[in-house]
DNA sequence: GGAGAGAATGGTAGCGTTACCACGCTAACG
DNA sequence: CGTTAGCGTGGTAACGCTACCATTCTCTCC
């Protein structure tokens, strides 16, 4: 068979086997009534020729593919990567293939992507919206395919979402700052059109007032990069006087600002605390430094994938969901110790 | 359109354009002449009814699902993870979409991932083979779907492969290792039945014996993990008199090595140099410190697609390829200073 | 003993697309 | 002027599978 072009199909199975190509695929299947002789023989058919299903001709007929997508900005974000590795582990359970897909942020690519995903008629799309993901999104309803979107808040009721506590976890992170003493804070984000980054901004912020400071935190915006956490801290250190604390709101932007104040010859904690959204997976980090509000990243993959499983089921007429994960705060040395008055004063 | 649970088909559009099929099929794929009013009015008419082509379809008769599989042992892996990326990046630029699938090392699980790939007539396959490998690349002979080994080593003129040279990674480390004036060293490699954890012993060895050391490097086998990575350094610290030099064959090994050390409250490198295979990438590491053998990740995932691409279009007559990748020796202070005398007696 | 239920099997007709072949038409050529 | 070439277009038949309905044969029940 190795030398032959032509696989053998269910029709050879059934006349090797002596019965109908149906009763083939009520076996392969087990979709119906076999006897157990007949089984035996077809199943026997099977292993002679080395039978293996198209899943293509399969499809076309039961307008089931058995297959996912994610679409994802960036893969190698380790955030990202342990999502997709909880999305990778629940849909094999569910007997589902993975698509992955990284649109890198561009609006452009994440359409591309929909649209091609849509073509192979994936039974369903895991969504972390570049930016407001609205074209995206339409073109999948258009389509009638569930959408889930993963990471990143919407505008109600246009999608099921599952996301975690960005607004709680970065007030957890300034409350904890405002315990330490400390009254001069700035808030290094993401960009505008992305909801994590507004709401981080919005969480710190808010523990900040409702703690009666002085004054509020300085809010810098940029991009979830490295370089961009980096010319952010350069900013934020700039002013006078200069803040005693720093919230980077996401890992890539938290590694720039210590490298930024490394170079600047700021020390962490002591000449300034350090606080972050997402925490580095143990596998990666040797000895954890960055005080941190963790997302339960591998949780939300497989969440995701479970309500994007009932979205399947459910149909699009259900009312759309939007789980929210806690965050929790994992304290380090990098926030360091309480401030003294000597230090709030210098 | 939204409504109706029917998608529009070739068939509509045909109708709405008032041409065949075919010729709508001729504008999709510009698989044929067409004049430019037709052309002109079957688009019109695509636009008009949100025509999207199922691929599903064109698949079963064409025969190519433009779908290419990634099997590896664990996305989670930073190394890996770049890989992925370069695959993906690469697939993109080829018009092919890319499932991933991760196996943990298990070689049934291995085995179920080729199947399922198979049966959805993926173009192609890239496997980071979890042990020999031996069965899945049969599998994939039987189908005649074109397999590339991805990292990995494999016995001559199987399947392609592209790997990393990683005898020569570990023969560099070593010869620097003895070039520093250590002469009592141990390699904490991985499992046996691994390619790289064999190569990297062997060219460990080799650099050492070469030098004509008094004695040859330990080894210690385990897994590629930080719990084994942990362990291995206990042993290895144990013996006496104790080794002055480590060399972790992967960057989870590395890991588990430092905590290791860290727990012996021996510090790196003044009481013991540590090197490893795998780097880290900058976007996970604030301050990069340990000296490595690093892999060209990102380039061996995009020279893995190309090799399929060929094998793609050559068939299965063409000889098998092997492309050797080679590794960047960065020395960072992991590795220490040379010894002085005194520190070699101690 | 006839009706009804259900188990075991098969026949037929597509699913939506493209491969293959055929056709008519215009242009170019000896 | 007939012959060839090739462009533009269409008809038909698959690709490999399963949904749907039909058929046969038991077995049970009143």
């Amino acid at each position: 068979m190795r030398g032959a072009c032509l696989m053998p199909t269910i029709v050879d199975v059934a006349n090797r086997a002596g019965v109908a190509a149906i009763t083939v695929s009520r076996v392969v299947n087990d979709s119906g009534p076999v006897s157990s002789q007949v089984r035996a023989r077809v199943e026997q058919a099977i292993a002679e020729i080395g039978y293996v299903p198209n899943s293509v001709a399969r499809s076309l007929r039961s307008k089931r593919t058995d297959t996912i997508a994610l679409i994802l900005t960036d893969m190698t974000n380790p955030f990202f990567t342990t999502v997709a590795r909880g999305v990778e582990d629940a849909a094999s359970d569910a007997g589902l293939m993975l698509i992955i897909c990284n649109t890198d942020e561009r609006d452009a690519d994440e359409q591309r992507y929909v649209r091609m995903v849509l073509e192979r008629q994936a039974d369903g799309i895991l969504l972390v919206p570049a930016r407001s993901g609205a074209a995206a999104i339409k073109q999948c309803r258009d389509h009638a395919t569930p959408v889930v979107v993963v990471d990143r808040r919407l505008k109600e009721g246009v999608a099921d979402v599952v996301r975690a506590d960005s607004k709680g976890g970065a007030c957890a992170l300034g409350r904890l700052l405002v315990s330490l003493g400390h009254s001069r804070t700035a808030v290094l984000s993401g960009p505008r059109s992305v909801s994590t980054a507004d709401d981080r901004v919005a969480g710190f912020r808010q523990a900040v007032a409702g703690a009666h400071q002085p004054e509020p935190a300085r809010v810098f915006r940029g991009e979830y990069t490295i370089e961009s956490g980096r010319a952010m801290a350069r900013q934020a250190m700039a002013v006078t006087p200069r803040p005693t604390a720093l919230f980077a709101a996401n890992n890539f932007i938290a590694i720039g600002v210590l490298q930024a104040l490394d170079e600047m010859h700021l020390r962490v904690p002591d000449d300034v605390a350090v606080v972050a959204f997402d925490d580095l997976p143990p596998a990666m980090v040797t000895f954890p430094f960055l005080t941190v509000a963790a997302q339960p990243a591998y949780e939300m993959g497989q969440r995701s994938v479970a309500v994007l499983l009932d979205r399947m089921s459910a149909g699009a007429a259900e009312k759309f969901h939007e789980v929210v994960l806690p965050t929790h705060l994992v304290v380090r040395r990098s926030s360091g110790d309480a401030l003294r008055e000597h230090d709030v004063a210098s």
